[in-house]
DNA sequence: GACAATCTTTCATGAACCTTTCATCAGCGA
DNA sequence: TCGCTGATGAAAGGTTCATGAAAGATTGTC
């Protein structure tokens, strides 16, 4: 899944998106209010860690925004252990969660999987193809023999694609979602770990379709 | 997609217009902000690209004129870094996006991705003709049968003749829409495509019509 | 019938893509 | 600590396929 977090805590940013890339996330890092409004306006990322102090613009605008542009991606609001009264005016504007600092990781993580179950992300509960079954908490892909190994960087491909759901992704858009944007990473490392999944799917009724120049889909083998 | 990048640094213009022909688009390149307001009277563009200083007519008189115009066609506007008010300005012109110089192509590219979406262009989403399905934004092509994989520049050619619904279009005007105005190939190239286009649409229930003199139509086969 | 417009196929080229190999590194068990 | 295993990303070589030009066939129009 594609996280942004909006925290101008650089440190504790970082901290929260070492561990969440470490569960398989793509994370993207924003420390500015009016940053955030911007790159929020596109469909980069699949669920919102914000901070409600923010430099720039504050949280609640940013999420007032979001709202109001009838975005409904899942918000996980983060407020400081005294603002109370802030976790009220957040819910209210719109926020899914909120967590108080300081929290244990452990706590972040189990409400993002909460919220990711619910939210738009999880409407769209397509979670099986051909004769297989993707468990999105676990991050595991169970066939018909039982759980399926499969390595961080394949899964978050496999993720993806099963989430575009037969539509066809592009390079660039596959490589953000396996390293959030602005990575440093060849394009052609999305061929590469295409190829290895595709041999990992071999004998299932699953297959990965390229389109030149335009990009990846996946679906059931046809016949 | 017929995208106008309107900017007077020409650098920073090819640069945009060279990435975006990559991506499979149509770019025209205008320079001056008068020029501009012209070109936009017409329907020559689906997208607008619009720097906010520019020689000639201020980019936000431009933006303006076209919303008076009642023209709704998605607009990114383009700004130095420094100008967040110019930013707000534009916003409140009826820019539907904007995207602060220096900018990363990638940002620009999810920005275009996101308003071809929504925006007007959205409106008319799947397009439908004969048992075919277009998806403008996927740039993908559904038949009874699952997806058609149609290489880059024939699904141009069939988005274009979709768009004109059932009217008839001149080579020139194709060759435009395929590679952007004033671009040196050969008007019998879309002969070419034409050919390929219409072997791949055998069996479909669609036909294109060709009036010599006078150009290409598409339109369900009579039966 | 003559001529131009259009159609279709063929071909060379280069880009896009596929796969394997390799070096590196982290994690893990002995 | 040492060695093993497997994930990772870069690199390299091979293959496929979109592309645009060209050329000859065909069709429509006068």
């Amino acid at each position: 899944m594609r996280i942004v977090i909006v925290e101008d805590n650089i440190a504790v940013a970082k901290g929260i998106a070492y561990r969440l890339q470490d569960e398989g996330h793509a994370v993207d890092l924003i420390h500015d209010g009016a940053e955030a409004d911007v790159f929020l306006r596109d469909d980069g990322a699949d669920l919102v860690i914000l901070d409600i102090k923010l430099p720039g613009m504050a949280g609640l605008d940013v999420l007032a925004g979001m709202r109001q542009r009838g975005d409904r991606r899942p918000v996980l609001v983060l407020t400081a252990h005294a603002e109370l009264s802030d976790t009220v005016a957040g819910l209210d504007a719109g926020a899914d969660d909120y967590l108080a600092k300081p929290f244990e990781f452990e706590e972040l993580s189990a409400r993002i999987r909460a919220l990711s179950r619910r939210g738009p992300v999880a409407d769209r509960n397509l979670l099986q193809i051909g004769g297989l079954t993707f468990d999105p908490g676990a991050r595991a892909v169970t066939g018909p023999g039982g759980d399926l190994s499969i390595p961080r960087r394949e899964v978050a491909l496999f993720e993806t694609l099963l989430n575009a759901q037969g539509r066809y992704v592009s390079k660039q858009a596959l490589l953000d979602s396996l390293y959030g944007t602005g990575s440093d990473v060849e394009e052609a490392v999305v061929e590469v770990y295409v190829s290895r999944l595709r041999k990992r799917l071999r004998g299932f009724n699953v297959e990965i379709l390229v389109r030149r120049g335009i990009g990846y889909s996946m679906a059931e083998a046809a016949t």
